[in-house]
This record gives C-alpha cells, sequence and structure tokens, in this order.
DNA sequence: TTCTTATTAGGAATGATTCCGAATAAGATA
DNA sequence: TATCTTATTCGGAATCATTCCTAATAAGAA
C-alpha cells in the first residue's frame, strides 16, 4: 500500500515530538489546540501508523502508557512524587547493562528497562 | 474496613496462582472452569483487591497485560517465538542491576526490566 | 444465634478504541 | 495542468473491556 503524507498525520506527530512523552489523551488534546477538525479516528489511526512506521513509539510504566518519537537510544526514568518522565542517557546505562546476551540459556535480543524514584528537581524540594 | 474471606476470592488467587502468569482473559477462563457462577465484576473486584493487598502484582511486556503472585523477587522473559514467559532467577541478574542508587541526580527507589529473545525450547527447535 | 456490613450476581453504564461508508484529496501519470 | 486511482478523512455508530449499581447474600464478630 501506498502511504501518503497528510497535514492530519504531520500534525499528530509534531505533537507527540514537541510534547516529549505524550499520552494518548494528552496527543489528542494538543492535536486539537492545533486543529480542532480533527477528528479522534484520524488521531488514533495515524498514531498507530506512526507505530507500525517506526517513527514513534509506545510504552507503559506505573500504569501510564505513553508515546515519544524514535530518538538515540535510551531509558525512562519516573518521578513518584511529580508523575514526570525524564531521558536518562544511555550511555553510562548501557555499559552495564548493553551487553547481556543470555540468561538461563534463553537469547536475549532485547532489554526494556523502567527507572522510578524520585527525581533531582523534588529531592531539591524537600531538601529546602 | 474489614475485610472478608470469600470462597470467590480464594479461587480468583488460587487460579492466578497455578497460572504462574496470567492474562485478565486467562483468569476470568480458569475462574468459570472452576465454577462458571461466580460473575465478571466479582473476578475483576477480586483481582483488584489482590493487587491493592499486594498479594498479586500487574505487569506488562510486550503489549501483554500479565497477573502473577508475588513470590520472591525475579525477572521476566518473554519469548518472540512462542509468547511463553518464564522467570529469570534474580540472584544472577541483581548483582548486576540491583544496586543502582543514583543516576544524573535522580534517586532510584525501583527498577524494573524486562528480558525478551528466543527461549530455550525454540533455540533448540531451530537448530533441529 | 444474632447482627452488622462486606461481598456477591447480574445487568446496566461507561469510556477508550475501532469500524464503517460516503466525501475528500495525495500524488502518480499523461 | 488535468485526470485518475485509491489512501485518508470525518464523524457517528459499534465494540469491548472494565466499572458501577442495587437488592440479596453470607462472613465473622459479639
Amino acid at each position: 500500500m501506498q502511504r501518503r503524507n497528510t497535514d492530519q498525520k504531520r500534525v499528530v506527530l509534531q505533537c507527540i515530538d514537541c510534547l516529549g512523552h505524550a499520552t494518548m489523551e494528552q496527543v489528542i488534546e494538543n492535536v486539537h489546540d492545533v486543529d480542532s477538525s480533527i477528528s479522534k479516528s484520524t488521531i488514533y489511526r495515524n498514531v498507530n501508523v506512526l507505530l507500525t512506521e517506526n517513527v514513534i513509539k509506545k510504552f507503559k510504566m506505573n500504569q501510564v502508557e505513553v508515546y515519544e518519537t524514535i530518538k538515540e537510544k535510551h531509558y525512562h526514568f519516573m518521578c513518584k512524587e511529580c508523575g514526570h518522565i525524564t531521558d536518562l542517557n544511555a550511555k553510562e546505562l548501557d555499559e552495564r547493562f548493553g551487553n547481556l546476551k543470555e540468561v538461563e540459556g534463553n537469547q536475549i535480543e532485547e532489554v526494556e528497562i523502567y527507572f522510578s524514584g524520585i527525581c533531582k528537581d523534588c529531592l531539591k524540594k524537600k531538601n529546602n
């Protein structure tokens, strides 16, 4: 099937990209801020199209489903206080986690890691 | 609120326990095999009760939401060929992952790790 | 055994997501 | 540029998992 580029698809991608991390609810809200005539079904469809095109990806942590555009490899940290998700630089963590190829006879192809705790900013607030 | 033990709750827990890892669909099916008069809403409610009581936990990997009883700490490996989930012994992995307390200024309290790839059994089949 | 009230069955309500069909428009072709 | 094919859109209906509601039931304390 020949894919087409539409304004609607561009808006959906742009919203996910500039939000950084977004729930479906936030994507819909943001898209409607830009153009409220874009229907929900179009937003859902384009999110799925972008997922199958590997332009964005979806993950879930602490019960929250989140979309983001695919950039360099990194990990996620969610703050239990403020709920904010921050990207963690992959380098430092990859040295630790990246070279695991086999565990108990099973061949490992992917490792998903989600960190949670208290973020830098909330730690500061607590110490004041 | 004073919690009560009911047959329905016991059946729900027993089913999750002996299934090892179960989707909600599998839990419902299994509970109904034992006693088809237990209503869906009762199953859902008890699963949620067991979650808040920290008797079972829920996690999601590769788009599949799974329930299991809480036992010793371990990690999960999902096979991309057969879809089966196996537990990985925590010891070996904890030495590697367990002692990370801080990354980029954020205080880490929990680390969730999900492995996927090709399991022992599917590797064997491929090599035959 | 009695009494309080947490729990249940079962069906209705909810809400997120997908489906559908006629209208529109992307983009290939001449 | 005009024409044509068909992917995409809108928007409302359909779907489906989950939660809510209410009268009836039963756990477990007294």
